[in-house]
DNA sequence: GACTAAAATGGATTATAATGGATTAATATG
DNA sequence: CATATTAATCCATTATAATCCATTTTAGTC
């Protein structure tokens, strides 16, 4: 059964909180029991992953303690995912609370329309008109990519073909 | 699971106290029982860490006195560490005392707005502007480290996906 | 060493915001 | 077209943050 894909237009509530889809409720509950962890993304978008798949994106870091007493660098990425992630839960509504400063981040405001758009391992809430944009960045990217694999193809040596 | 995260705005009273929300309350009681220290870093923001936190950060330092003897870099790293870092604990109310000198590094003034963020190990007390700033900081680095990430996946050879 | 003033602390109150449930509206399905 | 399902709105309740006030402690002065 493939999770998290696909792309809802919803509206945010007065109260910043978002309803989500069946579906996409199913996923969670399945995988975490509704635990999540919320994160900004530097693309301008709130990601939401199930809390063992955040877990496992910030295993790496061994030490911390030690290295942030000496490395502003390390103290700099420790405050990014430290500050940009926040954990919270699915209510038996379907329904999760954006904080205040995720939802400034991400131009997602109080009773407006976003996208909530699946991304294999979780999903992501975005700001609708940045979701436009978004789309014509990666369609570019890959138009783009597939051109010069094209042209690669013309040059003599060895071809996939 | 997750402990401190996220970012909360609140004002420091009238008295140069913070009073911290539940979820924070709570990550430090479960660490050490409300016994913390605060430690102001050079980014121009005060720390505060867990005690066991600060202890694991500082037990590197060995034999500190003959090292004290002989080195004036090494002195000045003691004296940076010392002056900078002061035992607090959060009342039961969940308020913690900034210390004057703290709070004038910081730009922290009473009755002012700041940020509590969470940093993973411990949170950091940041004024507003500044905050501001260090998010556009850490964005723009994020941002640029992308955009190359991107351009290199044009070019020919071995690629990731 | 005692008294006075200032500051700091702890608790209680009030105002604001967040939460959960229920109702209504809209959409999709048969 | 009727019904079922889902989304959105509204409202009551709860929780939280900020302010205020009383008490205690500390420092300074006589």
């Amino acid at each position: 059964m493939l999770s998290f894909c696909g792309q809802d237009r919803c509206s945010v509530d007065a109260n910043g909180r978002l309803k989500l889809s069946p579906k996409v409720v199913a996923d969670f509950t399945g995988k975490c029991g509704g635990q999540v962890v919320m994160h900004c993304l530097p693309e301008g978008a709130i990601a939401i992953y199930p809390e063992e798949i955040y877990l496992e994106m910030r295993r790496q870091e061994t030490l911390p303690a030690a290295k942030a007493a000496n490395s502003m660098v390390f103290r700099r990425s420790m405050r990014r995912f430290g500050a940009m992630s926040s954990p919270e839960s699915i209510s038996n509504q379907g329904r999760v609370t954006l904080p205040q400063a995720f939802r400034e981040y991400a131009a997602v405001n109080p009773g407006s329309e976003v996208f909530v758009v699946g991304v294999e391992i979780g999903i992501e809430i975005w700001n609708t008109e940045r979701w436009a944009e978004e789309i014509d960045r990666m369609n570019e990217h890959a138009r783009e990519k597939g051109e010069r694999e094209m042209a690669a193809d013309l040059l003599p040596g060895d071809n996939i073909q």
